[in-house]
DNA sequence: TTCAGTTGTTAGCTTTCGCTAACTGATGGT
DNA sequence: ACCATCAGTTAGCGAAAGCTAACAACTGAA
């Protein structure tokens, strides 16, 4: 099971939103993401499809088992790269974008090495 | 004048192309990257119509000024991307491969901390 | 109770960019 | 001269993923 960019985004949307509560919907991941709402229910009605996210009754968004290990790991792309690129001199900001982009992008051999990499040389 | 990441791609490879032989054309375009014929065909057009490469009564792509300029700065990012998971520990083939898919990620800003960064501690 | 706002869905449009099938036109060998 | 091959184009398909417009369903206040 593999999702394209757009697919990864909604999943780290929710995993970030659950962060700060549980009570996800649709509508905050709209928000969250500036998408439209019918771009969110479409996706929303795709990643359940794939059984990576349950949605109750009530229209609450949980990862599933699945779902939450691939947000993770999306999550855990952007947090390396956004502290790789600070630690090369990017600023803050700058360095969220490019990371928001590229965590799609590289792949699992390139990305081992860049965490290897910050665990000995990084900024802690 | 803004491309997107199939453009670049275009653009590229025109340029690689370039380099060994002066005598491009869209078929060796479509072999270069394995894509089909038609497809090539249709980039070819949109780049000429944006202004960025011309094709002669033969068939021969060149790159206009601002192509080649745009060209050249994708390949820098290429080459300085690659070096870069190079120096850190992946193999040639996926540093390639990476560098190819998230050159046309990384902003400018960003880009620029990793050309300075493998500038100073770089395996020059 | 009724009406307004919020949430979500449906239908359908658009763009990008790959593809195949099928055509045209030139070139080159027999 | 004739036919095969090669290069390029045209027409049109399909998937992904954004959008708006419009509707349905629920909630809560007057």
């Amino acid at each position: 099971m593999s999702l394209q960019e757009s697919g990864q985004m909604y999943l780290e949307a929710i995993h970030v939103l659950s962060l700060r509560s549980p009570n996800v919907r649709s509508i905050d991941v709209a928000e969250y993401l500036d998408f439209s709402k019918p771009s969110v229910s479409r996706a929303v009605g795709l990643l359940k499809k794939e059984g990576l996210i349950t949605v109750d009754e009530t229209g609450r968004l949980k990862l599933t088992e699945e779902g939450a290990a691939m947000a993770q790991q999306i999550y855990e792309r952007h947090t390396v790269l956004t502290k790789l690129f600070v630690a090369i001199g990017v600023d803050e900001e700058t360095a969220e974008k490019d990371a928001c982009r590229i965590e799609h992008y590289i792949s699992e051999k390139t990305f081992n090495a860049v965490k290897e990499h910050m665990k000995e040389h990084g900024a802690g």
